[in-house]
DNA sequence: CGGGAATTGTCGGCTGGCTGACGGACAGGG
DNA sequence: CCCTGTCCGTCAGCCAGCCGACAATTCCCG
């Protein structure tokens, strides 16, 4: 979702968590970025498990993802929900009333958001990029709430599905491979659900043949139609 | 339409962490746009009730609002969920997949996104004006989403009040006046539920003496205290 | 290989809140 | 003043999906 700039081609779609085309680390700072532009930034490497942010203690920094992935979420005492996960190349900005943790072992590239301001300031030509990264994430957020507040949870994990499997499906003879790095629970965070509910709907389609588990985490999907089908609006 | 001068008296914005449902970028005008900057804005009147883009018909425009009110919303084939309304001086972007429409005559400044984004080249000046007005809207959408997955409907709706009360509140002797110039129906689609839901709240609330209606636009909040109570449940 | 530890599958019960339906209460305007 | 449209209050019925509990599976790591 924060992607990095990139093949900026094809419409917002993408529901939080795809990371798109991973691109190297080594590219990821190319694009958009004049040259020397990350200078200012500060390295900082961070082990898995580590939150960065809170909404009681924003930090008011900018980062750019250099390697490993990191989760942006909403918290409750009892309940977690995932707004993106960002991976390399990806930006954001702690000003947000989020929580954000790291997956696993992460570099990120961090600078005071004022001293980003001032950056932009005298780089003028960055600024048409934010605007695009920024408006990326509203526009996720927003999709966010149209599940939320629309889709039941058969349709809200069909589309996820659907999603994943256009960026980064693998096509096979049997249908479409995709490896999810994630786990039951994490999936249901990222659809505001349970683990039971998702659990139940994934086996439940594994009976009826639309798709089969291909160890822990990954699925092979058989019949993308009928997904789609059952990701419109459900009553 | 017969609006004098807008930019005469304005509420008082810079409230912290008011979200509730209106979200705008409360920058009443003036503040930060260098003189001219909105030259090359394009004005616009419209009617009460146009739709002025959907998520199928985007119009990749940026707009300044100049007098009138907008509702900021996503809908179903069934229903509609409010994500803000925007007043004389708030700003927004089109391109985000939304549905926008008049609640009464409107006039705006219209300029192209394209054009929008080379203004801001060439007026590096305005971008943290930019970054900050995307970023409280992003913020109030990731608000909504946190309400719809965690709070239950009397949370949201106290939640919704005290914000209110807090914004627009006037101080009496029997208590905090607020004048929502929304019907209960409006409300309903501010906090994602239904018109039933919001009616038969109100009148608990009333019966124990929490609050008392005042004319059909209005409400008289007696005590705050308790609302607040109301809107940390999560069960 | 073997024994925790984590992850996953399944079930029944319970409930928030949506749906639909209907009557009352205000307009307003003719 | 009635008639008509719009808005508000309330109630019964119903169901998606959350919760808690537990068994089965898989993973991990010595």
């Amino acid at each position: 979702m924060a992607k990095g700039p990139g093949p900026a081609g094809h419409h917002p779609s993408g529901h939080p968590g795809a990371g798109g085309g991973a691109m190297p680390a080594s590219t990821a700072q190319a694009p958009g970025f004049p040259e020397g532009f990350l200078d200012d930034f500060l390295p900082r490497s961070l082990a898995k498990g580590h939150v960065l942010s809170t909404p009681s203690h924003p930090l008011n920094q900018v980062f750019i993802v250099r390697s490993g992935r990191l989760k942006v979420y909403l918290a409750n005492d009892t309940r977690e929900i995932s707004l993106a996960i960002l991976e390399a190349g990806d930006l954001f900005s702690t000003h947000t009333p989020t929580y954000v943790r790291t997956l696993e072992a992460t570099e990120l590239w961090v600078i005071d958001i004022g001293q980003f301001a001032r950056k932009l300031a005298a780089q003028p030509a960055v600024s048409p990029l934010m605007m695009r990264v920024l408006g990326r994430i509203l526009s996720n957020a927003i999709i966010l709430v149209e599940d939320l507040a629309f889709r039941d949870v058969p349709a809200r994990l069909a589309r996820f599905l659907i999603r994943q499997a256009e960026q980064r499906g693998v096509t096979e003879a049997e249908g479409c491979l995709l490896p999810l790095n994630l786990g039951t629970e994490d999936i249901a965070c990222l659809l505001g659900t349970t683990r039971q509910s998702v659990s139940s709907l994934i086996n439940q389609w594994q009976r009826e043949g639309l798709l089969t588990r291909r160890g822990r985490h990954s699925l092979l999907i058989h019949d993308a139609q009928a997904l789609v089908a059952r990701s419109l609006t459900s009553n």
